[in-house]
RNA sequence: GGUGACGUGGCCGAGUGGCUAGGCAGAGGCCUGCAAAGCCUUGUACGGCGGUUCGAAUCCGUCCGUCACCUCCA
């Protein structure tokens, strides 16, 4: 049996199977965001591929150590600014429209980390087994600061510390940027720090004494380097060697070769086995900017529009991740539909597991193959579209043959659940349940607002549209639907009542 | 200028030499008071040009096109 995890890996530039440090124990760094404001979908993609790693390498009996930081403490918007005062990204949030409301950018930093985590929960990504914070960390990155100095492979100058990229030979092999002249072109337009002995010399350290977040340090008062953190915290709990370190695309270069030049410079054994990058999305055919009015957090789909998250995750798992990658609400829109299929085969699944059914012999082997095809899809530099389109082909067997389905139908839901995370683990019985079964204090929270509408009362419409369909009135019962319909809540007539669902407005 | 990726039917998106991907949309049918959902059937394809081969979407060359990154960015 084949079980290599296969995953293209940005350092060697093609697909090679995992090879682990330790034996079925996956040490894995995946880099979070900066906390200075809601994370985007894009993000998102980001961090279902970290997510999608996980859950295959658990399905191989992995034991795995996740740890995915959350950066707040900002980065200078521009490194090689002289004085060190261009200002971060965190401090341009806190004085946007929306910072206001913050007292400061430590303040600012906690409600976005807050939220961040809220969504991460609505997309059913995986908990990390740690989630280490930046500033948490100012400690360890002065100690290591101190390392490179001691050895020589950092300088200082009257701004900060540098990193000496002419210490580390190896520099560029992540990206291919190994040219210092082209280095040079790339910061053409930047002032750049006279005293840096090479242009490709990155800070390891700021001094800043006005900067809105700043700790004390041997080079006295400022704040560190973007690059440093990664790549010691990673160490910190994972070590100096780990197996799979993965970021988005725009990370390769300078984040992910300068995280390297750190350690390795420092230790002299390779930092990540396998750098592993997700490509970025567009949106309806464009790069996602605000201007351009395709910028979409998980909550703008999710609250606002009403979109089911799993949708949202399934929709942004939809393409490979290292392909390019085109957002659209006809995608989401799909994904809607698919997620409704899923939580259809995992009712009629869980149903024939509480009866105890058997199931016909044939389905049992059709699906218990499917499943294994999902796991091969993924095994495969995660080939979700593959895996998908298996996990789908299972839905409809078993909505096909649903009444002769047993315990390898749900077995089948649960590997699908576990494996994707597209299924709800906790399907709302009442949205689907008869009309006779209809739980009357349903949760308000699941009427969307501005309907005028709360749950008593569309039981009520729906039961006074039962009465009229009985006596054979059916305008009555069609502008009840109508009406309702405007709400974005459609019916359902089946053989054992009506049953009603929330559309999203998308 | 440098680095890299990609071009499959109306749309999204699998498929690394011969064997049905899947989904959405479209068409026809079953079911339904009518819908919706579900089920059944169904058409359309591999950017251009060369080459290798018995045979290429799949390998090689070349051209065209699209996109991303190059110290703000997942």
């Amino acid at each position: 049996m084949n079980q290599e995890f296969r995953l293209f890996n940005t350092l060697h530039g093609k697909v090679e199977p995992l090879t682990l440090i330790e034996r079925d124990h996956l040490r894995f760094y995946s880099c979070g965001p900066t906390v200075y404001s809601y994370a985007h979908i894009g993000n998102f993609r980001s961090f279902l591929t970290a997510d999608l790693i996980l859950r295959t390498a658990r399905e191989l009996g992995w034991k795995t150590t996740y740890v995915t930081n959350i950066t707040d403490v900002g980065h200078l918007t521009n490194d090689d600014t002289m004085d060190a005062s261009g200002e971060d990204r965190m401090a341009r949030a806190l004085r946007s429209t929306e910072g206001t409301r913050f007292a400061n950018v430590w303040d600012l930093a906690r409600y976005y980390s807050d939220a961040l985590q809220a969504d991460w929960h609505q997309l059913n990504l995986l908990p990390p087994d740690v989630q280490p914070r930046a500033t948490e960390h100012i400690r360890e990155q002065i100690q290591v600061i101190e390392q490179l100095l001691d050895q020589g492979i950092a300088y200082t100058t009257s701004s900060g510390v540098y990193f000496s990229v002419s210490k580390f030979p190896e520099y560029g092999k992540l990206s291919g940027n190994k040219a210092a002249h082209a280095l040079e072109h790339a910061v053409r337009d930047v002032v750049v720090d006279p005293e840096k002995q090479d242009p490709r010399d990155f800070a390891l350290w700021k001094k800043d004494e006005n900067h809105l977040m700043q700790w004390y340090s041997p080079w006295g008062w400022g704040f560190p380097g973007w690059h440093i953190e990664c790549s010691v915290m990673a160490q910190a709990y994972l070590g100096d060697q780990i197996d799979v370190h993965a970021g988005g695309e725009d990370l390769i270069f300078p984040h992910h070769e300068c995280e390297i030049a750190q350690a390795e410079a420092l230790t002299g054994v390779p930092f990540a086995r396998h750098w592993v990058h997700t490509r970025f999305l567009q949106v309806e055919g464009q790069k996602m900017a605000k201007r351009t009015g395709n910028f979409f957090t998980v909550r703008d789909l999710v609250q606002d529009r009403g979109v089911t998250p799993l949708a949202v995750r399934l929709a942004l798992i939809s393409g490979q991740y290292r392909k390019p990658f085109n957002f659209t609400f006809s995608t989401l829109k799909d994904s809607e539909r698919h997620i409704g299929r899923l939580n259809q085969a995992y009712s009629i699944a869980l149903e024939a597991k509480n009866q105890g059914k058997e199931g016909l012999g044939h389905i049992q082997d059709d699906v218990q193959e499917k499943l294994q095809m999902i796991l091969r899809a993924l095994l495969d530099d995660l080939n979700t579209p593959l895996a998908i389109a298996h996990a789908l082909d299972g839905v409809r067997t078993i909505l096909k043959y649903k009444d002769v389905v047993g315990m390898q139908a749900y077995e089948f839901m649960e590997g699908v659940s576990r494996i994707l995370g597209i299924v709800d683990p906790t399907p709302k019985e009442a949205e689907n349940a008869p009309l006779s079964q209809l739980n009357l204090s349903r949760s308000i929270g699941q009427v969307p607002p501005n309907n005028g509408l709360d749950a008593a009362e569309i039981d009520e419409l729906i039961k006074k549209r039962s009465v009229a369909r009985q006596s054979r009135d059916f305008s009555t019962a069609d502008q009840i639907r109508d009406q309702l319909l405007e709400m974005n809540i459609e019916l359902k007539d089946g053989a054992d009542g009506t049953t009603w669902e929330l559309k999203s407005n998308i």
